[in-house]
DNA sequence: GACTACATTTGATCCGTCGG
DNA sequence: CCGACGGATCAAATGTAGTC
Protein backbone atom coordinates (compact mmCIF):
# COMPACT_ATOMS: atom_id res chain seq x y z
CA UNK A 1 0.00 0.00 0.00
CA UNK A 2 3.07 2.23 -0.70
CA UNK A 3 1.59 5.10 -2.28
CA UNK A 4 5.38 5.75 -3.03
CA UNK A 5 5.38 9.15 -5.55
CA UNK A 6 3.31 11.94 -3.68
CA UNK A 7 4.90 14.16 -6.36
CA UNK A 8 2.95 16.90 -6.35
CA UNK A 9 3.19 17.28 -2.76
CA UNK A 10 3.02 21.14 -3.61
CA UNK A 11 -0.58 21.56 -2.07
CA UNK A 12 -0.26 23.04 0.36
CA UNK A 13 -3.53 22.75 2.59
CA UNK A 14 -3.46 25.67 5.34
CA UNK A 15 -7.30 25.17 5.66
CA UNK A 16 -7.36 22.22 7.98
CA UNK A 17 -7.02 22.70 11.62
CA UNK A 18 -9.73 24.76 12.22
CA UNK A 19 -9.61 24.25 16.15
CA UNK A 20 -6.98 24.73 18.49
CA UNK A 21 -4.72 21.49 19.13
CA UNK A 22 -6.03 21.67 22.62
CA UNK A 23 -5.78 17.97 24.28
CA UNK A 24 -9.61 17.85 24.91
CA UNK A 25 -11.05 20.80 24.70
CA UNK A 26 -14.88 20.76 26.58
CA UNK A 27 -18.08 20.32 24.21
CA UNK A 28 -20.95 21.81 25.44
CA UNK A 29 -21.59 18.67 27.08
CA UNK A 30 -22.03 19.13 30.47
CA UNK A 31 -20.96 15.75 31.97
CA UNK A 32 -19.25 14.10 28.87
CA UNK A 33 -15.94 14.85 27.37
CA UNK A 34 -14.56 13.17 24.37
CA UNK A 35 -11.43 12.46 24.02
CA UNK A 36 -9.82 12.13 20.27
CA UNK A 37 -7.02 10.05 21.51
CA UNK A 38 -7.04 5.92 22.13
CA UNK A 39 -5.79 4.22 24.79
CA UNK A 40 -3.45 1.20 25.29
CA UNK A 41 -4.66 -1.37 26.96
CA UNK A 42 -1.54 -2.11 27.88
CA UNK A 43 0.18 0.80 29.79
CA UNK A 44 -3.30 2.95 29.75
CA UNK A 45 -1.83 5.55 28.57
CA UNK A 46 -3.73 7.93 25.82
CA UNK A 47 -1.80 7.28 22.01
CA UNK A 48 -2.95 9.87 19.42
CA UNK A 49 -1.13 6.98 17.18
CA UNK A 50 -1.79 4.03 19.09
CA UNK A 51 -0.70 1.35 16.27
CA UNK A 52 2.71 3.02 16.17
CA UNK A 53 2.41 2.87 19.98
CA UNK A 54 2.10 -0.58 20.45
CA UNK A 55 5.03 -1.65 18.82
CA UNK A 56 6.23 -0.81 21.60
CA UNK A 57 5.05 -3.48 23.97
CA UNK A 58 6.35 -6.28 22.05
CA UNK A 59 6.26 -8.57 24.84
CA UNK A 60 2.47 -8.70 24.12
CA UNK A 61 1.70 -12.07 22.27
CA UNK A 62 -1.53 -10.38 20.15
CA UNK A 63 0.92 -7.17 19.35
CA UNK A 64 3.59 -9.77 17.91
CA UNK A 65 0.77 -11.17 15.98
CA UNK A 66 -0.69 -8.36 14.77
CA UNK A 67 2.50 -6.39 13.21
CA UNK A 68 3.98 -10.09 12.09
CA UNK A 69 0.98 -9.69 9.34
CA UNK A 70 1.41 -8.23 6.35
CA UNK A 71 0.78 -4.25 6.31
CA UNK A 72 -2.13 -4.58 4.05
CA UNK A 73 -3.52 -7.59 5.78
CA UNK A 74 -7.57 -6.87 6.94
CA UNK A 75 -6.53 -9.42 9.65
CA UNK A 76 -3.88 -6.94 11.14
CA UNK A 77 -6.58 -4.11 11.07
CA UNK A 78 -8.62 -6.30 12.90
CA UNK A 79 -6.67 -7.06 15.82
CA UNK A 80 -5.29 -3.32 15.98
CA UNK A 81 -8.84 -2.52 16.23
CA UNK A 82 -9.74 -5.08 18.45
CA UNK A 83 -6.84 -4.25 20.86
CA UNK A 84 -7.48 0.18 20.43
CA UNK A 85 -11.42 -0.79 21.57
CA UNK A 86 -10.13 -2.81 24.42
CA UNK A 87 -8.08 0.05 25.69
CA UNK A 88 -10.80 2.43 25.52
CA UNK A 89 -13.28 0.18 26.62
CA UNK A 90 -11.39 -0.18 29.95
CA UNK A 91 -11.00 3.26 29.92
CA UNK A 92 -14.89 4.08 29.37
CA UNK A 93 -15.47 1.79 32.63
CA UNK A 94 -13.32 3.89 34.59
CA UNK A 95 -14.74 7.23 33.33
CA UNK A 96 -18.28 5.93 33.41
CA UNK A 97 -17.80 4.21 36.85
CA UNK A 98 -16.16 7.67 37.92
CA UNK A 99 -18.20 9.68 36.31
CA UNK A 100 -15.72 12.15 34.98
CA UNK A 101 -13.13 12.23 32.63
CA UNK A 102 -12.97 12.35 28.82
CA UNK A 103 -14.52 8.76 27.45
CA UNK A 104 -13.45 7.30 23.70
CA UNK A 105 -16.36 7.33 21.37
CA UNK A 106 -14.78 6.06 17.56
CA UNK A 107 -16.49 9.44 16.35
CA UNK A 108 -17.53 12.65 18.21
CA UNK A 109 -21.02 13.62 17.10
CA UNK A 110 -20.81 17.19 16.04
CA UNK A 111 -24.17 17.57 17.60
CA UNK A 112 -24.78 17.57 21.00
CA UNK A 113 -25.21 14.50 22.39
CA UNK A 114 -26.91 12.92 25.21
CA UNK A 115 -24.84 9.67 27.05
CA UNK A 116 -28.02 7.58 26.21
CA UNK A 117 -27.56 7.60 22.81
CA UNK A 118 -24.46 5.64 22.88
CA UNK A 119 -24.25 2.16 22.81
CA UNK A 120 -21.09 -0.28 22.04
CA UNK A 121 -21.04 -2.82 19.43
CA UNK A 122 -22.14 -5.75 19.95
CA UNK A 123 -19.37 -7.03 17.92
CA UNK A 124 -16.13 -4.90 18.39
CA UNK A 125 -17.47 -3.05 21.66
CA UNK A 126 -16.66 0.04 19.78
CA UNK A 127 -18.75 3.34 20.73
CA UNK A 128 -21.10 4.21 18.55
CA UNK A 129 -24.01 6.69 18.37
CA UNK A 130 -26.88 4.42 18.23
CA UNK A 131 -28.77 6.10 15.48
CA UNK A 132 -25.73 4.99 13.29
CA UNK A 133 -24.79 1.60 14.84
CA UNK A 134 -26.71 -0.25 12.27
CA UNK A 135 -24.52 1.21 9.38
CA UNK A 136 -21.19 0.37 11.47
CA UNK A 137 -22.55 -3.36 11.61
CA UNK A 138 -22.64 -3.52 8.19
CA UNK A 139 -19.02 -2.94 7.92
CA UNK A 140 -18.35 -3.89 11.72
CA UNK A 141 -14.85 -6.44 11.37
CA UNK A 142 -16.11 -8.30 13.95
CA UNK A 143 -19.38 -8.95 12.82
CA UNK A 144 -19.90 -13.18 11.94
CA UNK A 145 -20.33 -12.80 8.11
CA UNK A 146 -22.98 -15.08 7.56
CA UNK A 147 -25.41 -12.47 8.59
CA UNK A 148 -25.22 -10.58 5.68
CA UNK A 149 -24.64 -12.95 3.03
CA UNK A 150 -27.83 -13.29 1.34
CA UNK A 151 -29.66 -10.63 3.54
CA UNK A 152 -28.26 -7.23 5.12
CA UNK A 153 -30.09 -7.26 8.33
CA UNK A 154 -32.14 -4.55 8.22
CA UNK A 155 -31.45 -1.24 9.99
CA UNK A 156 -34.22 -2.13 12.63
CA UNK A 157 -32.87 -4.98 13.08
CA UNK A 158 -29.49 -4.25 14.22
CA UNK A 159 -30.43 -1.37 16.41
CA UNK A 160 -33.30 -4.23 17.85
CA UNK A 161 -29.99 -6.89 18.68
CA UNK A 162 -27.69 -3.45 20.34
CA UNK A 163 -31.04 -2.97 22.07
CA UNK A 164 -31.12 -6.28 23.20
CA UNK A 165 -27.40 -7.13 24.43
CA UNK A 166 -27.70 -3.47 26.17
CA UNK A 167 -30.60 -4.61 27.83
CA UNK A 168 -28.99 -7.84 28.54
CA UNK A 169 -26.60 -5.95 30.81
CA UNK A 170 -29.38 -4.84 32.93
CA UNK A 171 -31.02 -8.03 33.65
CA UNK A 172 -27.29 -10.34 34.50
CA UNK A 173 -24.76 -9.40 32.85
CA UNK A 174 -26.13 -12.22 30.44
CA UNK A 175 -24.84 -13.28 27.14
CA UNK A 176 -23.79 -10.34 25.77
CA UNK A 177 -20.83 -9.70 27.84
CA UNK A 178 -19.92 -13.16 28.46
CA UNK A 179 -20.10 -13.69 25.03
CA UNK A 180 -17.62 -10.71 24.44
CA UNK A 181 -15.66 -12.11 27.03
CA UNK A 182 -15.04 -15.18 25.31
CA UNK A 183 -13.84 -13.72 22.35
CA UNK A 184 -10.88 -12.10 24.49
CA UNK A 185 -10.23 -14.79 26.30
CA UNK A 186 -7.50 -14.97 24.44
CA UNK A 187 -4.76 -12.50 25.88
CA UNK A 188 -4.02 -12.84 29.08
CA UNK A 189 -5.51 -9.44 30.02
CA UNK A 190 -8.46 -10.45 28.77
CA UNK A 191 -8.72 -13.15 32.36
CA UNK A 192 -7.80 -9.92 34.05
CA UNK A 193 -10.58 -8.04 32.37
CA UNK A 194 -12.92 -10.94 33.16
CA UNK A 195 -12.19 -10.91 37.07
CA UNK A 196 -12.51 -7.35 36.91
CA UNK A 197 -16.00 -6.03 38.36
CA UNK A 198 -15.29 -2.96 36.57
CA UNK A 199 -16.53 -4.23 33.50
CA UNK A 200 -19.47 -5.82 34.90
CA UNK A 201 -20.08 -1.87 36.72
CA UNK A 202 -19.92 -0.90 33.65
CA UNK A 203 -21.95 -2.41 32.27
CA UNK A 204 -25.04 -1.48 34.52
CA UNK A 205 -23.56 2.06 34.41
CA UNK A 206 -24.68 1.68 30.76
CA UNK A 207 -27.91 0.22 31.49
CA UNK A 208 -28.64 3.16 33.90
CA UNK A 209 -28.22 5.53 31.26
CA UNK A 210 -30.22 3.44 28.56
CA UNK A 211 -32.74 2.75 30.51
CA UNK A 212 -34.42 5.81 30.35
CA UNK A 213 -34.48 5.84 26.67
CA UNK A 214 -37.99 4.83 25.90
CA UNK A 215 -37.35 5.05 22.56
CA UNK A 216 -35.29 1.84 22.53
CA UNK A 217 -38.06 -0.13 23.62
CA UNK A 218 -39.53 0.17 20.28
CA UNK A 219 -36.73 -2.20 18.92
CA UNK A 220 -37.10 -4.86 21.51
C1' DG B 1 -39.53 6.51 8.51
C1' DA B 2 -35.65 4.85 5.61
C1' DC B 3 -31.91 5.42 2.25
C1' DT B 4 -28.24 7.90 -0.31
C1' DA B 5 -24.84 11.48 -0.91
C1' DC B 6 -21.73 14.84 0.80
C1' DA B 7 -18.62 16.74 4.28
C1' DT B 8 -15.91 16.01 8.21
C1' DT B 9 -12.96 13.46 11.36
C1' DT B 10 -10.34 9.51 12.33
C1' DG B 11 -6.54 6.44 12.10
C1' DA B 12 -2.28 4.57 9.87
C1' DT B 13 1.95 5.51 7.90
C1' DC B 14 5.91 8.59 6.35
C1' DC B 15 9.42 12.05 7.67
C1' DG B 16 12.17 14.35 10.77
C1' DT B 17 13.81 15.22 15.45
C1' DC B 18 14.89 14.30 20.36
C1' DG B 19 16.29 11.44 24.21
C1' DG B 20 18.55 7.51 26.49
C1' DC C 1 22.96 4.07 17.50
C1' DC C 2 18.31 2.66 18.38
C1' DG C 3 13.82 3.64 19.83
C1' DA C 4 9.98 6.73 20.62
C1' DC C 5 7.28 10.84 19.70
C1' DG C 6 5.17 14.87 17.19
C1' DG C 7 3.68 16.85 12.72
C1' DA C 8 1.83 16.24 8.14
C1' DT C 9 -0.59 13.66 4.60
C1' DC C 10 -3.72 10.12 2.47
C1' DA C 11 -7.44 7.01 2.31
C1' DA C 12 -11.34 5.21 4.61
C1' DA C 13 -15.19 5.38 7.76
C1' DT C 14 -18.51 7.95 10.12
C1' DG C 15 -21.85 11.88 11.06
C1' DT C 16 -25.18 14.99 9.29
C1' DA C 17 -28.33 16.62 6.00
C1' DG C 18 -31.36 16.14 2.24
C1' DT C 19 -34.65 13.52 -0.51
C1' DC C 20 -38.07 9.92 -1.59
Amino acid sequence: MEVASDSGNSIKDSSRDPEGKGELHEQDLPHLIFSKKNYCYICGKPQSKISRHLRTHKTHAEVVRAFSLPEDSKERKTILEKMRNKGNFQHNTEVLQGGTGPVKVKRKPKAKSQPGKFIHCMHCQGMYIRKELWRHVRRCPFKPENQDLDKEPGRTKVLALAAAHESAFSQQISSGVWKLLGVMKQDEVASVVRNDLSIIQFAQSLYKRHGQDPTKHEYM
